[in-house]
DNA sequence: ATTAGTTTTGAAAACGTTTTCAATTTGCTA
DNA sequence: TAGCAAATTGAAAACGTTTTCAAAACTAAT
């Protein structure tokens, strides 16, 4: 009554042939008489055999299996890239391994080392802060790693993302077109090159070109919470800022209740921005103003990406920007 | 060039040991004299050797995985759940490989043969709608399988989940008591028993024990979708209904979303209340009142069992119920 | 029939561990 | 210091595939 396993071998027997002959029907091979394929067939189907694939791997070398490093699954961008991974993984036969960082450092390298233990095919990360020790993990191993909606600016590891700099800063002109003098910008951890040298940059631009001179109390740095963005209000206003370009979606959501619940009315009096485009901004009333980002494909091209490096395609841009789109809504007038 | 792995065998010769002691090392296994153990891990050190998990999988029959079958990682309610198994499969030295099946039942069933194909130890599948296929499938492997959050009527696996009826029947009964007449009931696929056998039923018996008919009108079968919340509006206020219980957060966002932007008052006019209280509720304008579920924690308990599972343990309550609460917010009187 | 190519096949060696079982060493006791 | 049990070690056989290389079996052309 014990786990009878079915092995190659008692196909091979059953059939009549050698294990390389099975081997070669089950990976589809064409050098194999029609005839034999088709008993060979038969003795799979009659015996259910299926193959261990963690042999295979063993054999081959190849798992079939890519690791993806998330800071948190239950965050709306992350998700929405992951989900963009895994359908991509799916349409090549990968299956993905996932792993929550919480964009924790020591987590990091000591997941991707499990992972490289288990011999994933290659790795996309996502997590905006690569620490040290981090960056030489991924500079020792040979297994391909790609950046999804991720900066490093070392920018050695091939990347998808779209041009931060460029959407914040068209927003934020925009925003002082609309006559804001004081506008926020309220971000998460400025140890985040995505926060401190891009998006900042492009805020810094948009000021420099309308000849608003930098001021640095406007910058908020946060943890990218709902409830931080909530407790913000009181900041805010008693600086006199008028509209907010904000990092995160949750985070941008917390600062419009905040400002709601405090009775200042968004857009009128208030215009918030948000840049993640996740279903939150649709939800929220009213409906969040966002820099759009192709959150399911940058995922999707990420993973594409990382099938050519497994297989040692030539690719001929290894950091991809992907378009972004500016979405007016309710909560900028 | 090429890729030189360190393996046990180098390991072994280096240290002048056998590749059975280098193995009890590695594996922390008690029977190896102190000094020698030193010596081996000295070695492992400066070799920089790292044990191959697919070769360890092979020999030991077991891969410190496990597999998740995820309806949609996007959706904060299974996301929630997958998180609380990622952690405490993370607590537990194992790591996940999840999978999406949009409640696709011939997906589902493929996805179940890769995991099993790839060895995992154990798997935790969500979604409510098992077909006889995947039942049967379900049936045939030896490996452990949990559900979480998710209902099979024929009650064979083990699973973690709260009493869906009893809470569903509480919360109506208080909306009915705060007088409300006419109170839909709308939720997914009425295909899945956690709606058409367990919520319908607790809604049910709430309004039989306050003597109000039954009308099969006021059920609304959907997709659990924004959209639908969205397009509900004209038929709900049509019938005349001032209430609605509701089976998913993004689902009651989109009625209430709906019902605010026709101009009808959101809870004075028409109250709601949703059941799985993810962020969304909270984020939401009025917040939504919620059936609390402690999301994390069916995700967790659920992990946490089939470790036991996995570890041939004995488990006392194969089909765990964690308690619920009722969260009252903005959205009801 | 023979020959020279082509296809098809199979034997056996990897792949990198764990595990079993027996052999060796060690530590005590008398 | 012999004797014995316990602790420590190692040899080699798994684990279930893929892959290499050569042999065998065809095929077609003479």
């Amino acid at each position: 009554m014990e786990k009878q396993t079915i092995t190659i071998y008692d196909v091979a027997r059953e059939a009549n042939v050698s294990m390389a002959t099975v081997s070669r029907v089950v990976n589809g091979n064409t050098n194999v008489k029609p005839a034999t394929r088709k008993k060979v067939l038969e003795v799979i189907d009659r015996l259910d055999y299926r193959p261990n694939a963690v042999a295979r791997g063993l054999a081959s070398k190849k798992t079939t299996t890519v690791g993806v490093i998330i800071p948190d699954m239950t965050n709306m961008f992350f998700a929405s890239l992951a989900r963009g991974i895994d359908d991509v993984a799916a349409m090549y036969k990968y299956n993905i391994i996932l792993a929550n960082s919480d964009s924790n450092g020591d987590r990091e390298v000591q997941v991707l080392n499990t992972l490289l233990t288990k011999q994933v095919d290659g790795i996309i990360f996502m997590g905006n802060e690569i620490t040290p020790e981090l960056r030489e993990e991924f500079r020792r191993t040979k297994t391909p790693i790609v950046l999804a909606g991720s900066i490093d600016e070392e920018n050695v590891n091939p990347s998808v993302n779209i041009d931060y700099t460029a959407a914040v800063q068209e927003e934020v002109k925009n925003l002082i077109d609309r006559g804001n003098k004081k506008i926020a910008f309220v971000c998460g951890p400025l140890s985040q090159a995505i926060n401190s040298k891009y998006r900042l940059k492009g805020y810094k631009e948009a000021l420099k070109s309308a000849g608003i001179p930098y001021d640095e109390k406007l910058v908020f740095e946060t943890d990218n919470s709902y409830k931080s963005g909530m407790l913000l209000q009181p900041a805010l206003s008693s600086m006199g800022v008028t509209a907010a370009m904000v990092s995160d979606d949750e985070l941008a959501a917390g600062i419009m209740n905040g400002m709601t619940d405090a009775g200042v009315k968004v857009p009128s009096e208030f215009e918030v921005i948000t840049s993640n485009d996740t279903k939150i901004a649709e939800i929220v009333r009213p409906k969040m103003s966002s820099i759009t980002q192709p959150l399911y494909d940058i995922g999707a091209v990420a993973m594409r990406l990382l099938t050519k490096l497994m297989n040692n395609e030539e690719v001929n841009e290894k950091n991809v920007l992907l378009p972004y789109g500016l979405m007016k809504r309710d909560s900028t007038k």
